[in-house]
DNA sequence: CTTATGGCTTGATATATATCAAAATTAACA
DNA sequence: TGTTAATTTTGATATATATCAAGCCATAAG
């Protein structure tokens, strides 16, 4: 562990808006999140944007450079943000010595597969209200584990960054939220949410009509 | 390599439609695909499924296995194949001994976070026909690679597959295909496809009205 | 060879979401 | 602190894709 933290260097302070790494980036560190909040996304050629995923304090991003040796997709921070750095080929190094830091990044690295996979499952087969639902539901959760309310929280993007992770217009988000609202299962306001309902939610995320 | 050789087993044929494992399935090993073609997918709680790739010789899968010693998806054998299993924990061990083992197995872990970032891209971004000649292209190259022609091939999965993998119904992946064969595009007959123009195909990628 | 079954295409219609537009609200900044 | 710019909401309308339905084709089984 001591050894971790000596590799660990605290990269430093990201203010609201700054940029991380940027697609084309050599890739050179993993970062660790101290706290804060990001966004990744990607563009296409053609200048469209995706969201990929929102990260927030205790989670681990940048793994998308690994492949290519540069990185993938933009890291832009979503409120001033504190960020550690662990330099890669270090790690690995380190890895070597310690099976079980070796096995600890191998299970990030498939955890970040499985989270895509399931975002897959969310764009491909989910409508507008549900794919919501569960952004909620999994915002909710991963603020329960670091301690904060799974009930009330701010959201730190804005509606259209909201639409563009889960591949809807921004009047569409706003919609959805004010249905939710209008079916007591959520108060919004801005970014100020409250989950009245968690079961209504997860309910809510086995509707089909698509 | 010898000592890689020596930790790769020969797992054995599988018939079409059969599975190499299930969601649920304990995870412990990796599987080299040799010949053959596969899809892996996810089911919802309430029975919607998504395709989340289409695998072909020489690649890997079961990544998704590692984060929870479980698998989260299934593989399905869309032909007869021939796999090959790479036991995990042999691997990291071996990945300790051998550094650009260890590196290469962090690329393959990246360039499926890398692949799954682009099918959301896609999925979140993209008109039905845009997605359906970025996959078709996406084949086609991966073709190329492995020295099959990128502009004459056979499709492997149904209508109803490509629509899971695509975000859309198996009717709207029809009449894609019609039309991008009307617009002398492609030649499609059943599974036979022919690329005629991969330029035009390209092109068509970038159209956007959504 | 014949029949059956699953897969595919095409048409008509329905519907969810996008688009366009305007106003209201909030945040940023000088 | 006033002013501007960005964000959000809500309505009216357009459109892409889903749904429903029927017939056709191809492959597999008997």
């Amino acid at each position: 562990m001591a050894r971790l933290d000596d590799l660990i260097t605290r990269k430093g302070v990201y203010r609201h808006g700054s940029i991380l790494y940027r697609s084309g980036d050599k890739f050179q560190a993993l970062y660790a999140i101290r706290t804060g909040f990001f966004k990744t996304q990607i563009l296409n050629e053609d200048g469209r944007e995706q969201v990929t995923g929102f990260q927030m304090a205790g989670e681990i991003i940048g793994m998308d450079g690994i492949s290519s040796d540069a990185h993938t997709c933009d890291a832009v921070a979503l409120e001033d943000s504190e960020v550690c750095e662990i330099p890669f080929s270090r790690l690995e190094d380190l890895g070597r010595e310690l099976p079980p830091l070796q096995r600890h990044l191998h299970r990030i690295l498939s955890r970040e597969i499985v989270r895509d996979q399931n975002v897959m499952l969310l764009l491909g087969s989910m409508r507008a209200e549900e794919r919501l639902a569960t952004f909620l539901l999994n915002l909710s959760q991963r603020f329960a584990v670091r301690g904060y309310s799974p009930t009330s929280f701010q959201l730190r993007m804005t509606r259209h960054e909201i639409g563009s992770y889960l591949g809807l217009k921004l009047e569409t988000v706003s919609r959805a939220l004010s249905h939710l609202q209008e079916s007591k299962l959520i108060n919004v306001r801005n970014r100020s949410l409250e989950i009245l309902c968690l079961s209504g939610l997860q309910a809510c995320m086995g509707k089909r009509t698509r």
